[in-house]
DNA sequence: CTATGTGAAGAACTTCACAGCT
DNA sequence: AGCTGTGAAGTTCTTCACATAG
């Protein structure tokens, strides 16, 4: 990404050095292969194991863990549990994080239906439509409830971290405006249109076309590894 | 993203440079924003016009556009019309391509319909499920098809670009393996794990977990910007 | 003897300053 | 005068080599 780039740069002046953001990327997909590695039960694992299942070098793994602190025994490597662990709090994933859903359409419904993010500390709490056809609805154990009435959610749930916009184009920018109105801190943006949101809310967006484009790119056989 | 990076770098030794993968994101940006400006009527941008639409700055868009050659008058700035049809060339969408969707759920069925890839030059000949209920089904004018099946239709339509896998992580592996055996050429991965493809293999991987990973990374206010 | 952690070297990317057209 | 195109400078990220610890 790239296009993913956080809307800030993640850095910081200060004692702690700054952050790449790759290697916030990186650490996601550690924490992927960790989890993998422990459910066939094996509990230790080396910067050589890590950066094989990856795509990475054992000295990248073992730099990008270096900025948070040591986690490893020298001569022996990393127990995976610990390790899982210390990544899961550098993430900020012992934290409860509260998560809507804006567009109850197949994105929406397919977002709301994965599992995945509820063992990582995300929790769905509400989902979102103007449509009043889908209002209603139920998905899962929620019920789609009207957009228009998301302050009053908001209150009652004592604000919302995170919301992920699901929505055609052209609502986009509207869902967006009023997550932030309503103190969202972090969007993340399925709809395939750039938003503008203020400096201080944290910001992803996945966009097919640019995936599909970036593909492409690659697919021109000059572009291709030598 | 990063951990979308292509799996091969782009990287190419002989006459041209290097292409950082990075610019690469931003040019599929900067078709969007040209796209923008261009439906609006404006027919000229300068790069600091583009920068300004962007995250980037003019420096970095006239770097990015100069790595495929000169598009610009100096006084003046850039044809949109023109630099749109230039940049859509070196991002190859001037070539038709291909392309199947594996997995008829909620998700599959949410990319199927969006519409935007066929304006870009990508066209969706094909929508394949496991599930006996879901073949036959129609989404558009499309009908969902056995993946069991794939080899036929791959002759028939001799031969496939891009493959997006939008299967539950279980079986996300097992239909890469099906799309690399029909010589499917890039991958598009949905599926929530990480996906085993050989190296001459384009591919991509959009991870709604890591996605959120991230966005909780930074919602620590340590790691905000000062 | 093995594998981590890290300062330093190297590579890659971004920013800058200005030369070069219009 | 105005804006592009680009070599060079500056910054960030990755790789390396080796000191360090078990």
């Amino acid at each position: 990404m790239d296009q993913n780039k956080t809307t800030r740069k993640g850095r910081r002046e200060g004692k702690r050095q700054s952050i790449p953001y790759s290697t916030i990327v990186r650490l996601t997909q550690y924490l992927r292969i960790l989890d993998r590695l422990n459910s066939i039960g094996i509990t230790m694992v080396s910067s050589n194991d890590l950066c094989e299942e990856s795509r990475v070098n054992s000295f990248l793994v073992r730099k990008d863990l270096s900025y948070f602190g040591e986690f490893g025994t020298r001569g022996v490597g990393y127990n995976i549990a610990y390790l899982r662990e210390e990544i899961a709090k550098i993430l900020g994933l012992d934290v409860k994080r509260k998560l809507v859903i804006v567009g109850a359409g197949n994105l929406g419904t397919a977002l709301a239906k994965y599992r995945g993010f509820r063992e990582r500390g995300f929790e769905l709490v509400g989902i979102f439509d103007s449509d009043p056809t889908k209002i209603g609805m139920r998905i899962d154990n929620l019920q789609v409830e009207s957009i228009f009435k998301f302050d009053d959610f908001v209150r009652v749930h004592n604000g919302i971290d995170i919301g992920i916009i699901a929505v055609p184009a052209f609502s986009a920018q509207y869902v967006a405006n009023t997550l932030l109105a309503n103190n969202v801190k972090a969007v993340l943006n399925f709809a395939p249109i750039p938003i503008e949101v203020s400096e201080n809310v944290i910001y992803q967006s996945v966009d097919l076309t640019t995936h599909l484009e970036i593909l492409s790119f690659y697919l021109q056989d000059s572009n291709r590894k030598g």
